[in-house]
RNA sequence: GACCCCAUCGUCUAGCCCGGCCUAGGACAAAGCCCUUUCAAGGCUUGAACGCGGGUUCGAAUCCCGCUGGGGUCGCCA
């Protein structure tokens, strides 16, 4: 690697389309994006669909969609094309069957007919000892021509890599150095499934070489998995890119950022109303800073100064309160001709008003009932202290609520149709499942949305917020009730005095 | 549990690589004061951190080791 002449930097983000654009993303986009133009090398978009039954167009569209809103723009991608489509991995099969031909051919991957329930076992057994947990290689020692006879016969099988079983791998990680790994340690990783589709590990290390990838700028929960990619280049031959594993995004508790503990769509940021340009800033500085007492940087200041030895390794926290502060600043250095056309790019478009015409026409009298009417469409998060009694229906006690609020927004989460009768036969089956009468529950739903008693029906209204909005409220309208007091089981004895509960 | 990674204010971080300039700097958040018809914004002030223990050294936040703590991974998901 010492001679050859430096390849020019070429990176990629390479997000999985089975959800949520992913703040995580945008934050691993922007390193890469960052990297990439500093070196005036190329950024590229792949979709990594492999696993055909979380794998939605929808989503795809989404991620597209919020990495254009966030603007990082990428040089090839399945949308724009590029020399070394296509794009999406979905289209790429052909390829990746050819590969795995080669590591067969050279034994350096092998069928294997285990049954998931006899994996299951085997992991169950090697978790009880508290012994290292991975495929025993049971197949791994049956003869070639056997498996070709059993698959021939069309018995379902999956491709492992033959790890090695002696030695260690030792890689380089840009930001931690020498990583060492005991390959007895190591798994021998399925790299095509019994679907014919291969695993991240096959697909990915497979596309980055074939797509003159130099650098895998990644999120931390990858290096582990990063021994198994050093053996698949060599096995293949190939030259082994530089790894940069960037530290992952944290909740408050510390944990990797999820969704149960933070809103973590971009379709959120979007909605809530960050600016784009404010997200990446604060983004640029989880990990990453560009001077000793400078904070607020525009994308190409980042570019400019990147460097990876500015990287620190401690997880951040992603804070939303410091994100706010910071979009502030951001906002009040904004024109008053500019705000304009960001509110109107935001909620005030003919297109969002007019989805909202509908809901309200029959309701009002007068043009200036519309704002107090949709005013909960128009704003991020709502104040739940005027509705504070009501979120508290008779006979239930503060948990079950809060319970019954967070419980709603993950089966909202989990729900594909997001439309007004959809979520009316979720909500109807949630009820009976749930023991909450429908009107109870329709109730506090409208209540968690809006904070308001009185609205355009339900349902229309949680499709008017959307997803994110909609799931964020219930979250905090849960939160809200948490700290409500418990409602006395008894009458309050005569004796107690009258406790005034100021806030 | 096994393996890997990490460790400065509550949070994001500077400093660490190339030890002394650090009685550890900035920002968010918090508290107080000022400005102000209100609310913001703004200004000023305060509290707040080198996880612990051993080394190395004249000297350690900075280098080494151990411990502790936190995180990640252990899927025919990525």
């Amino acid at each position: 690697m010492s001679d050859a002449a430096p390849r020019p930097v070429k990176v990629r983000i390479a997000p999985s389309p089975t959800g949520d654009p992913h703040v995580g993303t945008a934050y691993i986009a922007l390193f890469n994006f960052a990297f990439a133009k500093k070196s005036g090398g190329k950024f590229i978009l792949r979709i990594e669909d492999t696993d055909r039954t979380r794998s939605t167009p929808e989503s795809e569209v989404a991620i597209l969609r919020a990495l254009h809103w966030v603007g990082l723009q990428w040089d090839e991608g399945p949308d724009i094309g590029g020399p070394n489509g296509p794009y999406r991995q979905s289209e790429r099969a052909a390829i990746y069957r050819e590969h795995v031909e080669k590591l067969m051919a050279a034994g350096a991957a092998y069928r294997c007919f285990c049954t998931a329930e006899r994996l299951e076992a085997v992991r169950h057994e090697q978790r009880r000892q508290g012994l290292f947990v991975g495929y025993d290689g049971l197949c791994r020692g049956r003869p070639v021509a056997e498996g070709e006879t059993r698959a021939a016969a069309g018995e379902p099988f999956v491709i492992r890599l033959a790890m090695p079983r002696t030695g260690e791998i030792i890689f380089k990680d840009r930001l931690r150095g020498d990583v060492k790994f005991e390959s007895a340690q190591m798994d021998d990783q399925i790299l095509l499934k019994t679907d014919g589709f291969p695993t991240y590990h096959l697909a990915n290390v497979v596309d980055d070489h074939l797509m003159g990838i130099t650098h895998v700028i990644r999120a931390e929960e990858w290096l582990s998995s990063t021994p198994k990619h050093v053996v698949l280049y060599q096995a293949f031959g190939w030259e082994l890119p530089e790894f940069v594993h960037m530290p992952l995004l944290r909740n408050a508790d510390k944990s990797k950022i999820s969704k149960r503990k933070n809103p973590v769509s971009l379709d959120y940021y979007r909605d809530a109303g960050f600016l784009p340009e404010a997200l990446l800033n604060y983004l640029g500085t989880m990990g990453w800073s560009i001077a000793g007492d400078r904070e607020q940087f525009t994308l190409l200041e980042m570019i400019e100064a990147f460097s990876f030895d500015r990287v620190s390794l401690g997880g951040p926290v992603f804070d939303l309160v410091k994100l706010s502060a910071m979009n502030a600043d951001y906002l009040r250095a904004l024109d008053d001709d500019e705000v304009v056309r960001r509110l109107r790019a935001w909620r005030f478009s003919d297109e969002h008003l007019r989805a909202l015409i509908p809901l309200v026409r029959e309701r009002i009298q007068r043009l200036d009932e519309f704002v107090p009417l949709t005013e909960f469409f128009f704003s991020g998060d709502v104040d739940y202290a005027p509705v504070a009694k009501d979120l508290l229906p008779k006979g239930r006690v503060p948990k079950e609520v809060a319970d019954g609020l967070l419980l709603f927004g993950e089966a909202l989460d989990a729900h594909r149709d997001f439309s007004a009768a959809g979520l009316e036969a979720l909500a109807r089956e949630f009820a009976e499942k749930n023991g909450w009468q429908t009107k109870e529950l329709f109730m506090l739903l409208r209540l968690g949305a809006t904070a308001r008693k009185a609205t355009p029906p339900l349902f229309e209204t949680l499709v008017g917020l959307g997803r994110e909005l909609t799931r964020r409220r219930l979250r905090l309208a849960a939160e809200f009730v948490k700290k409500l007091p418990a409602p006395a089981a008894q009458p309050a004895a005569p004796t107690k005095p009258a406790a005034p509960p100021k806030a």
